[in-house]
DNA sequence: GCCGTTTTCGGCCCGACTGTTTTCAGTCG
């Protein structure tokens, strides 16, 4: 069983904590680092570049790191990972994840007092052995003690949906309680839409920076305040989220939300060129040689200031972003407004919660112009699918549906489809006779997920290559925290997908937002098409479709680049060429 | 250890906060 990229990840991860306990130069653990991140965010195996000799062309990764992924590829260990776990093993790395602990703090824990995990720490704190440590007083064993509470109610991450839900409400709770407020914004990896955020990040900018922070601190939200001051406060929120805020004046909005944004590796970037032109930039602006400061009340002014045009928070990862910006090459990315059409719904035809004319009015109350129904075929526990003689009854449904838009003069329309199951031996389960009666036809895995990555992938590829299949739903069927998606070869199912004009669908659902964005990125390179789908079940669920566009523009997606934002008879053309 | 619109050698982001300090080291975002 050879190592999976994360796999590998985590061993240059380790590398670099271990390093960082010994002391050991920093700039060779920032290589590692970045070698470990780059590695994560890969859209293929490890395998897969070593095989095209294209280990060294991954940013971030030289002869040497490109040498120790082979040998671990080969041998599943690494002479030096071994030594590094030898001198700082994983139980000493734990520590590291305590708030307010430091790498040459826990070296000193280890080698003075011989602390070896996170037990043997709380253990120390207990007997009050830390604070006989020179250089540590009573307040820093109090400050590691707290550290380690916080680590162990540490809520885990949550799912990108559900934090933009609690940060709005949250921001308009702070907007109707802070007079005086002139700038508001959620920062951090919730702004580049990561798929999960560890906590909440807000920035407000405003002249009386305490009357913001006293009207944050006193939302109704707020269970307990970890710390508050003039500028800046740290709260648990009854969800069990850390939020921060940090407030700001106006004329340094643009600078702070830059740099709160992030990524940090984004930023490292951005300081580099900054420096190469002579200027240091902070949260605070950019300061001249002769210190003198060039404040940005605007964000694009800070990208202007080094001759870059703004850069979409989605693509602020280091991945390239930079070389874009420059050769001005940067995506129009496609937002919601682009969308026409949604075609992956459900009605009370298999398991929704509305009728096809309920959902249809839901959608053209939100904007959209034409949309799909496809509800479950009849399968394993699906309740109520459909069956041919079904979808026969349900076509007239969907006629009667279209001809009362058309009666009262609306452009709307529906068209039939159908998620169709792939069955564990990659047959379909529905007849090709009643798919090609089909307006539409999605495809999807939902059982047997943990097949071998051969015959998992053999099975997609098998339903990608049925004529009449148009879509492949939610491709790797990941549901996020709860379970990972199906070992895929991803590559050989983007490109049988542009062999034979099959779309890649972007699911909304909160917890799945599958395709994920590397692989996005991955598709529209090789010059596959997407689709942004919400699934719906319910009316409520259409807004959905904005978790789905916000993966497409981490995945550069531009609007021409998503079928569901074209005019229906052109996604229809390129539906019916792939069925001759 | 990586990398190049000054460089194949010599760089590599920045400031705020905290504690235990008489000038700084560690941690964080």
């Amino acid at each position: 069983m050879s190592l999976s990229n994360r796999d590998i990840a985590d061993v240059f991860q380790a590398i670099a904590d271990s390093m960082e306990i010994l002391g050991e130069d920093r700039f060779r653990i920032l290589a590692y680092r970045r070698a470990s991140e780059a590695i994560a965010d890969l859209p293929m195996p490890l395998a897969d570049y070593r095989a095209r000799n294209a280990l060294e062309e991954i940013p971030g990764i030289g002869k040497t790191i490109a040498d120790k992924i082979g040998v671990l590829l080969d041998s599943g260990s690494l002479p030096l990972y071994e030594r590094l776990n030898a001198q700082a093993p994983p139980g000493v790395r734990d520590m590291l994840q305590a708030p307010n602990l430091g790498p040459r703090n826990v070296k000193r824990l280890y080698t003075e007092l011989g602390i070896a995990s996170l037990d043997d720490l709380r253990a120390a704190i207990a007997e009050g052995k830390l604070r006989g440590l020179k250089g540590f007083g009573a307040k820093s064993e109090e400050r590691i003690r707290q550290g380690l509470d916080l680590l162990a109610q540490r809520e885990k991450r949550i799912v990108m949906p559900h934090a933009l839900s609690i940060v709005e409400t949250l921001m308009e709770g702070l907007r109707a309680a802070a007079p005086g407020l002139e700038q508001l914004s959620y920062t951090g990896s919730l702004r580049r839409a990561r798929p999960t955020v560890g906590d909440l990040d807000l920035l407000a900018a405003a002249t009386d920076t305490g009357a913001v922070i006293r009207a944050f601190t006193g939302l109704p939200q707020v269970a307990r305040i970890v710390s508050a001051g003039e500028a800046k406060a740290t709260v648990i929120l009854h969800s069990g989220m850390q939020a921060d805020l940090m407030v700001l004046p106006p004329a340094r909005w643009g600078s702070a939300l830059q740099h709160f944004t992030g990524s940090k590796e984004h930023n490292i970037r951005f300081r580099e060129l900054a420096l190469a032109r002579g200027l240091s930039f902070s949260e605070q602006g950019f300061k001249r040689q002769d210190g003198t400061l060039i404040e940005c009340a605007a964000e694009a002014e800070v990208y202007a200031t080094l001759d870059l045009p703004w850069i979409p928070p989605e693509l602020r990862e280091d991945k390239s972003e930079f070389d874009a910006a420059r050769s001005k090459s940067l995506p129009r990315l496609v937002t919601l407004a682009d969308l026409q059409a949604d075609l992956h719904m459900h009605s009370t035809w298999s398991d929704g919660r509305a009728s096809i004319a309920e959902m249809a009015a839901a959608a053209q109350a939100n904007g959209l112009c034409y949309i799909a129904i496809t509800d479950h075929s009849a399968y394993l526990g699906v309740t109520g699918g459909v069956t041919p003689e079904r979808l026969e009854r349900q076509a007239a449904e969907v006629a009667q549906v279209n001809a009362d838009f058309a009666a009262r003069g609306f452009d709307f329309r529906v068209l039939h489809g159908v998620e169709v199951d792939i069955t564990p031996d990659g047959d379909l389960a529905l007849p090709d006779e009643a798919l090609a009666k089909l307006d539409l036809v999605i495809a999807s895995l939902h059982v047997s997920l943990r097949q071998p990555r051969e015959q998992v992938t053999a099975r997609l590829l098998r339903a990608i290559a049925n004529p009449h299949v148009d879509i492949i739903a939610h491709p790797t069927g990941r549901i996020l925290g709860r379970r990972d998606g199906a070992d895929l070869d991803m590559e050989a199912v983007i490109q049988a997908a542009i062999a034979h004009g099959v779309l890649l669908e972007i699911n909304s659902g909160p917890d799945r937002l599958d395709l994920d964005a590397m692989h996005v990125r991955r598709a529209l390179e090789l010059g596959a098409t997407i689709v942004i789908n919400s699934d719906a079940h319910h009316p409520d669920n259409l807004t959905w479709l904005r978790y789905g566009v916000l993966t497409a523009r981490r995945g550069w997606a531009s609007a021409d680049q998503i079928a569901n934002s074209w005019p229906a008879e052109d996604l229809l053309t390129k539906v019916r060429q792939k069925s001759q």
